[in-house]
DNA sequence: TTGTAGGCGTTATCAA
DNA sequence: TTGATAACGCCTACAA
């Protein structure tokens, strides 16, 4: 009782029941569920005493007597991007509203963190994972898998791998950049991706766009994907190469993710090509994309929906966990925010050059 | 063992003993600090029964029984600020390099969302708080800091609360904006923050503001604080009445933080006003200043050190915690980038108003 | 409506 | 070098 405080103490549940001169199992049912079963009187004698010791129930002690930590996992590739934290907003939102916690854990695509976080994600076990990750699945994450606890892929599939998914419906993705630049006049698409090995979404827009580019005698098509980490000094070549070959035509850039449109942009920049006489139109929303010359044509993807629907999709496991229900995928609808970059100059479109809007 | 596993199993410490034929303390043993003390045998033996299992100590038992959570916590006001997305990388490294784990929470500034975070936090007995938030302390913060636990400030710190701080070095940045509006010829200058109230480093940077136009008979200023989210549409006023009023001379807008330069770059672009005609110089780096225009000029905080040393604040705390140390204040200083939004375009100065600079 | 007793998975203390 | 046993803080029967 003389002890000097050696780190933060914390009022225990047998501390408030004495000091309320109660049995604990009282001051348990006040805080868990059953307050209501609690005479007017006991319920104002625990609340005085909890608040005197600044009571607040051990969610150790609980995970560990009930099995239930209250917690869900999410692994994300890289923190540092805006649409991984747009989501991770939407999951997180979710969570809260369910009643869970969640544990975000950023890997920054280096599968040795990876494999770290899902030891530590186990250690507490979290009742649910968000996968936003890496190419090949882990050792560490089939122990989950096998061991049942429910998962979700974020915008990616795993190879070999089965697991709820959702995220963006990628071939209409493709569809309504193509249909929108076709629209717009431009004939000749250079289509960017980072490296298609490392997610199956990359892979599905890459295939989509070969795929109509073979089926669109109208339209000239050619695609290249590149590591930004590593190889964006190949870019200018590639996109200088593309513009001599599409010179007779009008070229246009489509961009598989926001990280590609932005190094895109600074390398049109460096070059002094103004947006429009080359399109320019990338896949996900930024906030500074109407800042950039007449701004950058984009096609949003609903993070919030895509988040919060990965949570639905664990919960609905979680509640009944019959193994037998087949794998689920949930796909949204993107949304075309057409600006100036997409707008020919040549042409008498009606196009305004800068947009209006507001972020 | 016939069970039809209801939900996800772990295998115990117990279970691994039996299938090891030792002792659960041997167990233990080998999967904390005291691995050397046991025999070869007794190692290998264990190794091999925890692999068959798939064994991983519960974290919830062992935070229960040793007091130590292995958990800092982490309050963010807005996940959606790539500033505080990128201080709070810096804390998970740290964390992760020490050991511990990050458990972030983001309240999307909202005060209730901070309380209900704080209560959690406590619940699962972090063993540090990284905060940066909003005004006033809550009552659950000054909770925290009454039982001890080690907390550290980001950014900002609380009206009559005392705890460790570490952030930009706001007194100088404001001398940094100002001497290098001045040297690029600029003399009136409009400086736009969020509303101050909210946070102590925007209060001191404004009050450095103003202190320094006092002091420069050179310089015009004026200063305006506005919520973003309920005010932009006085922006473009405050805007135009501020270049009428300084039409004689050479004006220029200097931006408290990311979120203002977003938004004055739109009213800028909205209202056709070039950048560098009027100049502009936002705190806070983005990564798409150098794509607007001719360039954003900026301020930019490191922010991976501010987030280690937030950390490295807490850990010393937590291993010598001896209440008496007074509150550590660490700042750091900013990095100029200069761009083409503070080039005047009717000098004979030597900046390239097209930044050859990448992300 | 309230209380008692046992156990969740782990580590610490003691003994062998 | 090992093992038995008692906590850690809480919840959940069961009993009163």
């Amino acid at each position: 009782m003389s002890e000097s405080i050696p780190a933060a103490h914390h009022a225990t549940i047998l501390e408030v029941a004495k000091e309320a001169g109660v049995s604990k199992t009282s001051v348990s049912r006040y805080f868990g569920d059953e307050r209501e079963r609690l005479s007017r009187q006991m319920q104002a004698r625990i609340a005085a005493a909890a608040k005197r010791l600044g009571y607040r129930p051990n969610q150790m002690a609980r995970g560990l007597k009930g099995g239930r930590s209250q917690l869900i996992g999410m692994l994300v590739a890289d923190i540092r991007n805006p649409f991984s934290v747009a989501v991770m907003h939407g999951v997180e939102q979710a969570c809260r509203e369910k009643g869970y916690s969640l544990l975000v854990c950023n890997t920054d695509n280096d599968p040795a963190q990876e494999r770290d976080h899902l030891n530590l994600l186990a250690s507490y076990r979290i009742e649910g994972l968000v996968i936003n990750a890496a190419g090949q699945p882990s050792r560490e994450l089939r122990a989950f898998a096998r061991q049942g606890t429910p998962l979700v892929l974020l915008d990616r599939l795993l190879s070999d791998f089965e697991a709820d998914v959702v995220g963006l419906d990628n071939a209409q993705a493709i569809d309504m950049a193509i249909d929108h630049l076709q629209h717009q006049g431009y004939d000749d698409v250079l289509y960017l991706s980072e490296p298609v090995a490392q997610a199956s979404s990359r892979q599905a827009r890459l295939q989509r766009f070969q795929q109509r580019m073979a089926n669109e005698p109208a339209l000239n098509g050619e695609a290249h994907s590149l590591d930004l980490d590593n190889e964006t000094q190949r870019l200018p070549d590639i996109i200088t190469a593309f513009l001599a070959r599409a010179s007779h035509s009008a070229p246009a850039i489509l961009c598989g993710n926001g990280n590609v449109t932005l190094t895109v942009a600074h390398v049109l920049q460096d070059q002094r090509i103004p947006l429009g006489s080359v399109g320019l139109l990338g896949i996900d929303e930024l906030e500074w994309c109407s800042l950039v010359g007449p701004g950058i044509t984009t096609l949003a993807q609903p993070t919030d929906a895509i988040g919060r629907a990965a949570v639905q999709s664990l919960l609905q496991r979680l509640e009944k966990p019959q193994r037998q229900t087949p794998p689920r995928r949930t796909h949204y609808q993107p949304r075309l925010t057409p600006r100036g970059s997409t707008c020919r100059p040549d042409t008498t479109n009606q196009c305004d050059p800068v947009s209006q809007e507001r972020p």
